[in-house]
DNA sequence: ACGCCCACCTGGAGGC
DNA sequence: TGCCTCCAGGTGGGCG
């Protein structure tokens, strides 16, 4: 599910229930998510008060007021729903709710994962960006200081096709296969171009269409595919903006275009494109 | 160091 | 209905 929006998107929507708020109990319905949550991992979180949620690059952090972190990444399928227990209604768990936060006011917030690509670590706040999967992680796109310059310098040398560089974390973080290509479409850039090629006013507008696609994403609660929804429920509406991802042999948005949008595998990933608009 | 491939896991869609 | 294949928003380990 989750690139940069749809995580800054479950990030915004956790924040009132969470934040300010003290976790009265923490429940690990299964443990083996993708890193194996600690032992007594519970106890080293319940009855601490959350603090702030950041985000960086696609993993969420909540701060507790020990100075511990906790890391979440959603994978691919991962969710967060809000659920107010002092309801007269029944709140049975679903299957793949793994672990359930209960909060001192009586909202529960529980991380459910079909696919178990997510994770959750616990590390001192100090100490998150040291951890292995925070190192070498690239800008964020929606700094200031991210330009066509920053992303030029990253792509420079770099022989593998765009599309793959910018799926990459440690090129710029956030962008995931949907939002590269509404990017590469955006931009007129095409996704098997060599990445040192784009380069100056290519760089420049291909940084200015990941910025808009990204931001208009999160005001439209970002993209649900299958299993994004904000932690109120609420689906995300940007997949109705797509121009090509997942939109293969419609027509190419672009008017007067008359080519056909096309699919093809890079990275073991798919990619869609316009071969007429994007060069 | 870099770039590619695959595994990790479950479920939904479509073909027969 | 059922079974099979393919595909899915991410990441990281292993390989050449």
């Amino acid at each position: 599910m989750p690139e940069l929006p749809e995580v800054e998107t479950v990030r915004r929507g956790l924040v009132p229930r969470m934040v300010g708020h003290r976790i009265a109990r923490l429940t690990q319905r299964r443990k083996d998510l993708r890193v194996k949550l600690p032992t007594k991992f519970a106890a080293r979180v319940e009855g601490r008060t959350v603090t702030a949620i950041d985000r960086r690059a696609k993993y969420l952090l909540m701060r507790l007021d020990d100075g511990q972190t906790l890391i979440v990444h959603l994978g691919m399928s991962g969710r967060m729903t809000l659920h107010d227990a002092r309801s007269a209604a029944e709140h049975p768990f679903e299957r793949h709710d793994h672990v359930v936060f209960d909060m001192d006011d009586g909202w529960q917030v529980r991380f459910n994962d079909a696919r178990r690509f997510g994770l959750m670590l616990l590390v001192p706040t100090e100490s998150v960006e040291k951890h292995k999967a925070f190192r070498g992680l690239g800008p964020e796109p929606l700094d200031m200081a991210f330009n066509g310059a920053v992303l030029a310098a990253r792509l420079k040398g770099r022989r593998t096709p765009i599309k793959a560089a910018l799926l990459d974390q440690k090129t710029l973080v956030g962008v995931g296969n949907i939002y590269a290509c509404e990017a590469l479409y955006m931009s007129g850039i095409s996704p098997r171009r060599s990445a040192h090629t784009v380069q100056g006013d290519r760089a420049e507008r291909l940084v200015a269409a990941i910025k808009q696609v990204l931001l208009r994403s999160i005001d439209d609660g970002g993209s649900t595919l299958r299993d994004h929804v904000q932690p109120g429920g609420e689906l995300g509406y940007f997949q109705a903006r797509f121009k090509v991802y997942d939109r293969a042999g419609a027509p190419c948005p672009t008017r007067d275009c008359g080519h056909l949008v096309k699919r093809l595998v890079q990275a073991g990933r798919s990619t869609f494109y316009c071969a007429h608009c994007q060069r």
